[in-house]
DNA sequence: GTGCAACTTCAAGCGAACTTTAAGTCAAGC
DNA sequence: GCTTGACTTAAAGTTCGCTTGAAGTTGCAC
């Protein structure tokens, strides 16, 4: 960005609030061109001035945190999408929409916390047998536990989290 | 010309210890082509009946699992693959590469619940304040803690896991 | 008014991890 | 011997989440 000074903004008189597409990389720590790419699939807007750039408003940093937020939680940019376009656009979102996702990661990151707990679990075990236990080996045993969630590229993702947004309540 | 003149022994289907492609799937819950796919990776290895069939042993079946925790730590298949072939493989991996190995997926994991606790806790405080306080809310305050990783896509991934495997010897 | 960084669009490219397709071959039960 | 389903290869296609490149425009300090 150029070395204006030091202010969010300093081209308007009333431009105090809004930033540049520099600036909210900045701010958020998301590429100019992941933002771009974010706009492209509606998850952030942008005002324009009149010779065409892009100005944002602060409340983009909170819709970016909250995509950042859902990337984590193992949803897709699209399914972040739908969550946001589900939440009123206020000052910050609120009521029983943010509650019932909140609820929801909350699950979803307790799901998470509980299958790497029981692969580290398996690990430790790997550990202290020394790896040569048929009967105790997470890795040896692993197979018995594969089988189970059936084909397809399940293992990354333990569940639908279309299904658990969308049919979850 | 008979199919199993050889140690191959690819007398039937439930031929003692050697594997079909459609077996290994079933048991491993890895699609046919996803199997031929690591196959070309070098992830694991098939004898061929003389007629250029596939048939695996039990033994891939540790590999696959093996590779399966490998990405729920957060290693690429590549990654897995040179972890793989530090490994010996006798009956079982074992000694001292495999405690390195496991020791530092068990700290991966750690790092991940870490993170996903934080997560978990900015969203109760945001439950409990009803994401309206400027304050205490995680998505009000998540960009301050945005900008401090840098650019890039670091959201999804807190660090390198190639230096973690590698320089960590 | 000039210089230059920061911006613009659009399309193509990338890397990971697979899947799909097409056309053919093998294995095994009847 | 025939049939049928499981298998073979190679290449192209898919999805996700971006990045890169080219070529031009805007905004602001000097």
């Amino acid at each position: 960005m150029t070395a204006n000074s030091d202010d969010t903004r300093a081209a308007g008189p009333r431009s105090g609030d809004l930033l540049t597409i520099g600036q909210l990389s900045a701010r958020s720590g998301i590429a100019h061109s992941a933002l771009r790419y974010y706009e492209s699939l509606g998850l952030i807007q942008a005002t324009r001035t009149s010779g065409g750039q892009r100005r944002y408003s602060r409340g983009m940093l909170r819709r970016i945190a909250f995509v950042r937020a859902a990337q984590r939680v193992g949803l897709s940019l699209d399914e972040a999408r739908d969550a946001l376009d589900r939440l009123p656009e206020r000052p910050a979102p609120s009521g029983s929409e943010w509650d019932r996702i909140a609820t929801t990661w909350q699950d979803r990151i307790d799901e998470q916390i509980a299958e790497l707990e029981w692969l580290k679990a398996r690990l430790t075990g790997c550990i202290g047998c020394g790896c040569l236990s048929l009967t105790r080996c997470a890795l040896h045993n692993a197979d018995d536990r594969l089988g189970q969630a059936g084909p397809g590229a399940h293992y990354l993702r333990t569940h639908d989290p279309a299904t658990e947004l969308e049919g979850g309540r």
